[in-house]
DNA sequence: ACCTGAACACCGTTCAAGT
DNA sequence: ACCTGAACACCGTTCAAGT
């Protein structure tokens, strides 16, 4: 009992480890020398876990995909409106980025893409949907614009990739007021409602 | 006189190579090893040209702003009008990605930011500037819209941020017809004039 | 001036060996 | 069940040594 606690502990351990470094420096960045030293074991032991570091990229991205999927859901199930949602998403990546100048997974590991083993390609590409399913559904909300379902499809993934660019933007300068800015030029362009 | 040649000759081939290989697999995926290869010498040898990694990713860089500077700087001075022009500017980034799906490095060092020697990160700044300074004068020719100077600058830069996003995201779907659509929908959602 | 092999401390991974 | 040291082929970098 006492030694299954431990090993889901230290495996919880090594993911949320994991993620950190990977919002921070990426895929490439992430040293399993590094991260045992973070966790308290040894190098070799995280394999123990998870046999490859592709493995390990995809659960930790898996996790990341789900804990926002449901954050987001529970948005619209408390029946906010749209405008409340879409600065609750735009607020998710702003604060990922204020919080040590963070990247959201799913722009840092897109930029990597040549170098990830598929098993977390797949992952990243499931982050990129789930968004995207969910700004659908937040703009079918809207009472003033409406657009076509076609419309919506293309709208969503145009403001996924743009905050994502927003993020990028500001994560170079240093600075996450730059994404702020940038956000709300989108605003006021048109782009997000 | 021939060393003299063949020294810029193999400085030229390592530079190129390398510009390759970052808009491929970014700074981490760059090895002077497998460099070494390409270009037909050994990896310590690069070293006599570019004394580290950093010296190297910079010079690449300031090359590839250079080399961007002078074409968009030539669209403004034939006078070619704005949509000409913005339109020029979206198709040089789908011409990269459909280059073998390679990214501009803007973005793709941009992600690696923190891993980044601080020579190579000033490039990526130098290197958005010149981007959005070139989109400021190219918003300046609007005739339509007619935006203050700081919106024009913020819509610049919200115009440099998207395009990026939008790189990323055909990028981490092996489709360059993703970069095409969101671009369209950044132009009909009023973002891009 | 230009290039190299060898060494160094790093990396993910494997595996036999420990408890 | 969980952890480890040692080995392997990689990495950027350094440097003495070659031409």
């Amino acid at each position: 009992m006492s030694k299954t606690v431990n090993k889901i502990d230290t495996k919880e351990k090594i993911m949320n480890a994991a993620r950190l470094t990977l919002q921070d420096c990426g895929y490439a960045g992430l040293s399993f020398r590094e991260l045992a030293k973070e966790v308290g074991i040894k190098s070799a032991s995280i394999h123990y876990y998870f046999p490859t570091k592709g493995e390990l990229g995809a659960a930790v991205l898996q996790r990341y995909t789900a804990n926002l999927a449901e954050y987001l859901d529970g948005l619209l199930t408390k029946g906010l409106d749209q405008d409340v949602c879409l600065k609750k998403y735009t607020d998710v990546f702003r604060t990922t980025l204020r919080n040590g100048n963070r990247m959201c997974l799913g722009g840092m590991l897109a930029a990597e893409h040549k170098e990830l083993p598929a098993e977390v390609q797949a992952e990243v590409i499931n982050f990129a949907e789930m968004n995207i399913r969910w700004l659908v559904r937040v703009l079918f909300l809207d009472k003033k614009v409406r657009l076509g379902v076609e419309a919506i499809q293309s709208r969503a993934r145009a403001i996924y990739a743009a905050i994502l660019g927003a993020q990028l933007a500001g994560r170079s300068r240093d600075d996450a007021s730059i994404y702020d800015e940038i956000v709300k030029t989108y605003r006021t362009a048109g782009l997000i409602p």
